[in-house]
DNA sequence: ACTCCCGGGACGGCCCGTTTCT
DNA sequence: AGAAACGGGCCGTCCCGGGAGT
């Protein structure tokens, strides 16, 4: 019984995920969803109770990854700023990898259109970078006089700009290299020259300086 | 009558404009936009054979506006470093005060729910940005070691970034503040110190850094 | 133009009546009505918004009926009791003849599944009912001790139970010596002697009693 | 087992009762039936192979009723016209207090919707008056020259026409007094003076007449 | 020349009446 | 007897042509 639903309950949510992250919420039916896996029409009426909730499912599933990666991070990486480094390589890694995650990416930046239940982007990341820069600058590590707020709104910012374009160029295809390039353009107006140094070799791929 | 038509014609692509900024391409019915501003169905198939036809106009119009910023912007800041800053300054404006623009941004994005006829989104800024960061590496402004293409595309996505965060947090409030705290951090990376020095003073915003 | 859209109109407006008559509201679908008369969904889309509104004209084009009847009947006949008698006659006869009076009478008696917008049934009728019979004990025709109130109900709800009776029996084959043996049997209890003599001859037809 | 079985069943046939008596047949689904008293829907499909099924169901238990009633009121009344005015009583008192009884009308109502497995509406009533009118006649209680047929169908439309004025005036608030009503129109036009004079007394009700 | 009324199909999302697995 | 899955149909309405009107 249980299986069956559940594993029926991902099959949907996948298929959904797909064809939201390849056409965005409006312009995709549930027709696509079901054809696209084979299951039918009254399944995802099961599971589902509307094209809404199916929205806001995939949306949820890809929420409930984060605190799952932080915490599995951040006991590796005690330094904040090493820690926010490998954060967003882990999140750039993810986007390439994983459908949900696009789809719920897309679908959180067109939550006007689903409703309001479905989260607003980027606020969340915001405030975790910035507390994260709060405790670089207790950890020392912060070049003095930068602004937290405006920082992390800034680093945010460039991280979700470059997923854009990434999906535009290449299929996802040099997301890291692009992090690497982000972060060596950061680095500099961020941190003090001992940590720059120590961080340097991080970020050496071959991009934006050399 | 050539006068009328003509605009009926703008009055239907604004309304579209609108409409098409606020809701997407999908999910954005011609009733919407012909109720927008009271024209008739019939006015509007006139001008326009398609919706696809409506979007592209949109995207045209909001395209022509570029050529026009550059050639007016470019005799007035030769130093390419410089014209740089000030285009995105301008950008940053037009998509503050002109729905065209914002349309036009969103729907280039959507192109793929529209039709091949609709431009690649952030290409031709791209190339635009090498070019420019070329001339800067002439003029002498630039770090050596400066991978051009891929300085390019962080400015790009930065900037892109940020358009869409200053979005949902307020609406189109301080994007002007937001190009400052783009500079601040990018600036550093990318040109020497004598440039940094000289343009301090333009990106003094109290942003990123004081 | 307008001449072929009220044509089609009508034609939509006949095929809902034959549809909901024949069915009820909830049974019906559009596709039905359509699929009748060959018009399209964008046809019925264009003159009327919904079902809702749909049945809402066909209950309006029968209401729309009953002043134009009384009306007519009224300056033919001055004495009540008699205008009665040819009332009934005549929305009798109606209900045999015409779909639209039959759907609509249908569509009032379902108002519950349509909407508020549907006047509620029998009332009309009652008030009408009520206000002949005060008309004809004014004339005298009356006899003592009638109860006006509830015999306009009685009067009414005999009619509209034969409607319904005769529908099932033979297609609405008899109605008209339904109603004369209603009246025969109402009669009696309702006018006096000189009255009753007087209208004798007009109810007949070999029914209820010879 | 079959105690709880039988239970469930009776629990689904009234709140199968109470949805077509609100909404008729069409209108009503499964779902609402299943969810009014929080049954599954495996249960319903259990007891009852169809929709259809389950609205036979209700009509037959209905069915079931009348000859019941009659074999219980015969005995006590050997007389017929007393008999049919103690039926007729029976039946609005059942209407108003049972539900069973009102949607078994209503759906015998729209038979046609349901399947040709529903008994035809009236014509069981017609038939049993128009057996007791002619047990009335030979008990030598009715007028001479009364069409014993069309006497049978006025009755009961009579009947039926009150049933469904009462519930759209006041929810089956005063069916008594319309019963009442009715005889006290329906008698002189019936039974003879010593007949009459006898069941004076049981229509006095102040309505119609006093 | 330009506008608009009117009509045409085609899905869109929702949900319904039913079976099939447990 | 219940959880799960199945298609199909309903109403809304969308994007769009042709013909009448000005």
């Amino acid at each position: 019984m249980q299986e069956r639903a559940s594993r029926t309950r991902r099959v949907i949510l996948h298929a959904a995920a797909e064809t939201f992250e390849a056409r965005g919420y409006a312009a995709t039916s549930l027709r696509d969803i079901v054809d696209l896996e084979g299951v039918s029409k009254g399944a995802l009426y099961f599971h589902f109770p509307s094209k809404e909730a199916l929205a806001i499912a995939v949306v949820k599933e890809h929420y409930d990854l984060w605190p799952e990666v932080i915490t599995r991070l951040r006991p590796r990486y005690p330094r904040a700023v090493r820690l926010m480094l490998e954060l967003s390589r882990e999140v750039a890694r993810l986007s390439r990898e994983s459908v949900m995650v696009r789809a719920g990416i897309r679908l959180v930046l067109e939550r006007n259109l689903i409703g309001p239940a479905v989260p607003r982007p980027f606020v969340s990341w915001i405030t975790a970078t910035e507390m994260l820069l709060g405790e670089s600058r207790e950890q020392g590590d912060l070049l003095p006089g930068v602004d937290l707020e405006n920082m992390a709104r800034f680093i945010v910012a460039s991280f979700a700009g470059f997923q854009q374009i990434s999906e535009v160029r290449n299929r996802h295809g040099d997301s890291s290299q692009c992090v690497n390039t982000m972060w060596q353009c950061v680095l500099p107006s961020l941190v003090n020259g001992d940590c720059l140094s120590e961080m340097a070799s991080l970020v050496h791929g071959a991009s934006g300086r050399s």
